[in-house]
DNA sequence: TCTTGACTTAGAGCCAGCTCTAACTTGTAG
DNA sequence: CTACAAGTTAGAGCTGGCTCTAAGTCAAGA
């Protein structure tokens, strides 16, 4: 129920550096001290380590994943610009896969060209391959 | 069919301080250069820099794009080489996508979570609807 | 001829996101 | 009482990937 500043970094994956380098920034701002000092992290402030992970994850930079935080803090007041702020991180995520899912068409097609390349001993008679011609034809000429 | 550095540049997105920089890392060892100096980049090298686009895309460093550049040069060699590294790439990407797919799912859960918030102009509200809450369960208790 | 704009080089500078160091404190086990 | 592991701070340093600057070259148009 209440981690040190390692156990944390355990159950997280991040280090104990990255984890001060994160509240410096401003993004642990709910994380407690004990009578001696030491940083105290609960579940729920693995939850909101996870929730950055995420963020970062999509693309979000540190100073944005702070904006946000420091959202929560005003509470409700702040509630559309939340709303906002995620429908607009779906999208970005939304164009990633897509970007993505045309990088393993490219990806596919060298495997392909490199399998058969491999088993003639000879990329240039691999290139000769009329199914592999046919195939780069449709993943490269996909206007993108 | 011959492009300076600057149509180079606006044809791929990059800036032409970018190409210059990978030129120097050694990513366009093709490029060719004309009697007065100029670089010409030909559709072919067009080509490279869409591959390299991928590979950056991907998420491998300038340090290993350059490295399977300079494996190309050396000749089907190392066509083994080259034809694991796709395979390497293939998996790295399936993560990535089922990775993103996980950070969809919280997105989307956060948006039904902050649409209800402003409807009712209260998160603590909108996290009491039984429907979110189990919804939240399904997300966040997915071991991940 | 002069200006303009796009190019050339070497090398410095910048930014995000860590990553590490030094010097010190604290809590527990032997 | 001492040793050791794990914590604390402020602040320096590192890496990757650009991004920009300075000083100069070159070709085409007014």
């Amino acid at each position: 129920m209440g981690y040190s500043i390692g156990q944390a970094a355990k159950k997280t994956g991040l280090t104990t550096h990255t984890l001060r380098y994160y509240e410096k920034e401003g993004l642990l701002p709910f994380v407690r001290k004990n009578s001696s000092g030491l940083r105290v992290f609960s579940d729920d402030d693995i939850g909101w380590l996870e929730l950055i992970e995420c963020l970062k994850g999509v693309g979000m930079p540190l100073k944005d994943i702070r904006q946000y935080i420091d959202w929560n803090r005003e509470g409700d007041g702040t509630l559309e610009l939340r709303l906002n702020m995620f429908k607009q991180q779906k999208q970005n995520l939304e164009n990633q896969l897509r970007q993505l899912q045309k990088y393993m068409e490219k990806i596919n097609y060298k495997i392909n060209l490199y399998t058969e390349a491999v088993k003639l001993g000879s990329l240039a008679e691999a290139m000769e391959n009329e199914e592999l011609k046919a195939l780069k034809k449709k993943v490269y000429d996909a206007a993108g």
